[in-house]
DNA sequence: CCGACTAAGTTCAAGCATTGAACGAATGAG
DNA sequence: CTCATTCGTTCAATGCTTGAACTTAGTCGG
């Protein structure tokens, strides 16, 4: 560590926070220098190189009030950009986004991948990830994937078997030459809720249910991913003990009870849309499997909320879909049995994100990286 | 923030990883900039103010092999100090200890508080501070209670009524002269495991049952405390949804099947030492009581782990006396229903500390902070 | 006993990011 | 046209770490 190190880490840590600030929204020197404290003489030495390299752009002039206009900086619309891409049972998708989290390209296509081989996987995604790259100079790429996640290697992936154990990150690397970054997408979906914006706070956990059910856990602004990939795993929560068996060997299990496979079976459904079409007609089957659904997941998150003590609790996925059926028995169930319900109640929202939010939150991922570490932009 | 903050906040950076590298151990100047990765001209300069306000000795000499020999520095053996203070259902505790973590002094005495007002609680700890500090100068003082506290307010603590929404901290302050940090006994028996010694690694789960059980999470080496210091409430993970009616509301809660007052009821027992020898003995009412209990807290670890993935559980308080018996049912409950277990066991150990873990961590509390902001030593 | 050797600790000029103040630039108000 | 106002730039000053040179205090071999 040379001194030289030392005040460059000051200075790395600025041009964190003044990226930081644009992310929020653009603005002149001057007004994110009285937004970030340091002075308009560092933004203006700050933003220099950030200009030369094509990450800013200087607008012509905003014609203010009294005094010299000032040139708002935002990020430069010919400038690098992230992709996110997803690979899951029974679709494929992908999105590129801006530093600024603008999405640019998206696409989402119907694929089952039980039973399709990794290089299959690598190949379709690989393809979808050349239509959507334009020109613009590329940051790298997240992946995400439905099953727990270390060191760039899937380690459980109960539905897409073909893939346990491969490096999906370096292989995606080689195929595509990114830089790319591998995730759950309990994890992403849960990221794409706090970042680029702050959608549920700095504490939260977003649930979303499919086969399985997973939890993003949001800790401090940050996805909180356990020491080896497998926090956050909700679905895995025991509320009987001597409950119904689970394929994870444990009886009880959370998702035996409130999976999406549970309720659509109990409801005498096949598929999501015609279950949620069943409710809104007052199907009362649908319904009450919807409702048992709900409450068991309820008894799941008053337990996670017991352990993490979080404000909010985000529903996602078909859990949005299913939002309006299930919100009053998971809140009941989960009121009556958290602790800190005394003080104040659970905070339990729809995601506003769609079924891009797991593509968003891989984008973000790279996104995300090069703002924290800025000097990735100037390479 | 002035450009002198800028370089102070370096100092006092590296002032606190000099002192870190002294908590791990005594060491010369050479020594520490090897360990540190400063360099021995920045150890002079960083220790030279330490040793002039008596927070640092020059031991005489290290008659080592050649070369000019060391003079290792290490703590003032008159240099500050740190106290730990207990306030709990039955008794009260004490210590003392210096910035290397030694114990200097220490009190337990035995005392029923459950129908005590604040004031005479305060009265008793107050009068036992003084019985064990001396002349060293104070850093202040951490204050240990079972039960929920945030911002220096007690916010939940079933066993001492009389002290919910007392601002302890304040209080005790106002009485002692002393910076008093509150916080909960599990969030401070975790952190004598991990504070000024790593005795668990950085991640892991301190568990402890009393009337209540607590659990202490510690993420990266830090403790976890939730947004509102409701974090690690596993006494009220549910293992059973529809099973015994808790004194929170809820039902099936883990505290219902594996708290302290559950095990010596069901071995007919009175206390835990008749216990601890009913079971040496063989008593299979004992066996069975222990057993059972071992079983629903493996069901909650189980959930536990599956949420936080942590590789390590420590068992302290009461369940490290009953250790030998309560081991194998929970390590193979835990086993069969944690996630990650395919891949590693969790390692499940009894605390190597005895019934002065909760103090030590309190004043560790303390020691940590004088660290962490070395500015304090300077006051 | 002396000189070579080794390692610990100190001294000092150099380097560098931020700062605050002074300055130049660009516009609106009167 | 002049003044007020705000934006952005320039520049000397600050203060911390650094590496190299230097001093100090021992061991070792003859």
């Amino acid at each position: 560590m040379t001194t030289v190190d030392h005040l460059r880490q000051v200075r790395l840590g600025n041009l964190r926070t003044v990226l930081l600030a644009l992310v929020d929204r653009p603005g002149s020197r001057a007004d994110l220098a009285a937004r970030t404290g340091l002075t308009k003489a560092t933004l203006s030495n700050l933003t220099e190189p950030l200009l030369a390299n094509g990450i800013l752009v200087e607008e012509p002039a905003t014609l203010a009030g009294m005094g010299r206009p000032s040139k708002p900086l935002r990020f430069h619309p010919g400038g690098p950009v992230a992709v996110g891409a997803e690979i899951n049972v029974s679709h494929l998708a992908v999105e590129t986004i801006g530093l600024d989290g603008e999405t640019l390209e998206r696409r989402l296509v119907p694929a089952d991948m039980r039973k399709a081989t990794a290089d299959e996987v690598l190949g379709r995604i690989t393809e979808l990830i050349r239509e959507v790259t334009g020109p613009r100079p590329l940051l790298g790429a997240g992946l995400a994937i439905p099953g727990v996640v270390h060191d760039g290697v899937v380690i459980r992936t109960p539905n897409l078997p073909n893939l346990v154990g491969v490096r999906l990150a370096e292989a995606l690397s080689r195929r595509t030459g990114l830089d790319v970054l591998l995730d759950n997408e309990a994890n992403l979906a849960a990221l794409a809720h706090l970042w680029p914006r702050h959608l549920a706070g700095e504490d939260f956990v977003h649930v979303t249910a499919d086969v399985g059910i997973g939890a993003g856990v949001v800790l401090n602004g940050e996805v909180y991913r356990g020491v080896s990939g497998f926090a956050g795993e909700l679905g895995h929560v025991v509320i009987e003990r001597n409950g119904v068996l689970c394929t994870c060997g444990s009886r009880g299990c959370v998702e035996r009870y409130a999976g999406l496979d549970v309720i659509l079976r109990e409801a005498g459904r096949r598929r999501l849309d015609s279950l949620r079409k069943a409710l809104d007609a007052g199907d009362p089957k649908a319904l009450e499997a919807v409702r048992n659904a709900g409450e068991a997941l309820g008894v799941g998150l008053g337990t996670l909320m017991n352990l993490f003590d979080v404000p909010t609790v985000v529903l996602g996925g078909s859990y949005a879909v299913l939002y309006d059926h299930l919100r009053e028995a998971v809140q009941s169930e989960m009121d009556s049995r958290v602790l800190a319900g005394g003080e104040r109640h659970t905070r339990l929202i729809a995601s506003p994100l769609g079924e891009f939010a797991v593509v968003r939150g891989a984008a973000g991922l790279v996104t995300r990286r090069a703002v924290q570490q800025p000097e990735r932009l100037f390479a």
